[in-house]
DNA sequence: AGATCGGCCTGGACGC
DNA sequence: TGCGTCCAGGCCGATC
C-alpha cells in the first residue's frame, strides 16, 4: 500500500543513511521479482532517488567515472527497509533480502511477497514497464493539467484505472486515487473527463499527495517508515475504506464499487461522470 | 494494439 | 476453537 507520500517518507530517512555507503554483499530469497542483485556487492551507492513509487538507487563500482548500475526497489504492499539494530528493529522470518553494507544492515521486510528488487544497467527500465512508461511526478513541474487532460484523453479506461496505471501521473494508488476523486468530485468509473473535471482532479491530486506527504503518508496496515513509525495521515482520510459512512459533503452514505477489479469507495451523490 | 481479467502472496476478518 | 472463505492490492502477463 505505500503509494508516493509512504515512499517518498522512506526515501526522506533511509537517503541519508545510505548515500556514499558500500554494499558488501546482498542476501536475498529465491525470489522472481528478485533479479541481478549479485550485481550490486562490490558497489556504491551513490544517492536514492523516487520516482512514483519506485526507490532508485545509481550504483558505483570501484574506479568508475559514473554508475554503471542501478537498483530499482518497490516495496509492493507490504515492503518496509529497516536498519539491522536500529529502532528496536530485529529481523524477523519475513525479511525476505538484505544488503549488508560497510556500516551496518539493511533488511528488506516484505510479508506478501509483492516487492521488486532488481539491479539493472543504469537507466535502463526496459524490462519494468510501469517504470518505463511512468508518467510525470505530481508534485513537480513537469505534471501540468493541460498534460494531464491529454493523457487521459489517450485511453478509454475508466478514470480510475488509468490513475493505477501510473501513466498520467506516476505514484498514485488505491488510497489517495479515492480521495482525490471524492475531492473533485469524479465518478471514479468515468471514461471521458471534460477539461473542467480534469483540472479539478489535477489539483485534487496535487493537494491530496502534498497533505500526505506532509503527514509522512498513511498507515492503514503494514506500512512503517524506515524507523518503524507509522505515517499519520489515516485519520485525514475521507472516504478510503469508509463506505457505510455519510460523506463529509453531503452526507449520503458512501458506497464501495468495484472499478477495474479494484475496491473503490465513491459518494453517489457528489461524484459524476 | 488496447482493454480486461486473473494470479501472485499472506494475514486478518468474518461466518458457522 | 477451528475451519473455510473472502478480501486487501500493485503489477504483470495471458487472453480477448
Amino acid at each position: 500500500m505505500p503509494e508516493l507520500p509512504e515512499v517518498e517518507s522512506v526515501l526522506r530517512q533511509l537517503r541519508p543513511r545510505v548515500r556514499d555507503r558500500w554494499i558488501v554483499r546482498v542476501t536475498a530469497d529465491a525470489q522472481t521479482r528478485f533479479g541481478g542483485l549479485d550485481d550490486a556487492a562490490g558497489k556504491r551507492i551513490i544517492d536514492l532517488r523516487r520516482r512514483g513509487k519506485y526507490l532508485l538507487a545509481p550504483l558505483e563500482a570501484p574506479g568508475e567515472r559514473r554508475p554503471s548500475r542501478e537498483l530499482v526497489l518497490h516495496l509492493g504492499m507490504t515492503g518496509a527497509l529497516r536498519l539491522r539494530g536500529e529502532d528496536g528493529w530485529v529481523p524477523d522470518s519475513y525479511v525476505r533480502a538484505s544488503f549488508v553494507l560497510d556500516d551496518g544492515v539493511l533488511d528488506f521486510r516484505d510479508v506478501r511477497r509483492f516487492g521488486r528488487l532488481t539491479v539493472v544497467t543504469q537507466g535502463d527500465y526496459k524490462h519494468i514497464a510501469t517504470l518505463a512508461n511512468l508518467g510525470p511526478e505530481p508534485l513537480s513541474p513537469q505534471f501540468t493539467s493541460e498534460g494531464f487532460h491529454r493523457a487521459l484523453q489517450r485511453s478509454r479506461q475508466s478514470v480510475k484505472s488509468q490513475l493505477l496505471s501510473q501513466r498520467p501521473v506516476a505514484g498514485v494508488g488505491n488510497i489517495y486515487a479515492d480521495e482525490a476523486l471524492w475531492q473533485a468530485r469524479v465518478d471514479p468509473r468515468a471514461r471521458r473527463l471534460s477539461r473542467q473535471r480534469s483540472d479539478r482532479l489535477w489539483a485534487a491530486l496535487r493537494e491530496v499527495l502534498a497533505e500526505a506527504v506532509e503527514r509522512e503518508g498513511t498507515t492503514f496496515r503494514d506500512y512503517q517508515m524506515v524507523n518503524g513509525e507509522s505515517g499519520r495521515h489515516a485519520s485525514f482520510l475521507q472516504v478510503y475504506g469508509k463506505a457505510g459512512v455519510p460523506c463529509p459533503r453531503c452526507a449520503t452514505p458512501l458506497r464501495r464499487v468495484v472499478v477495474g477489479g479494484r475496491g473503490s469507495t465513491l459518494c453517489p451523490r457528489c461524484q459524476r461522470w
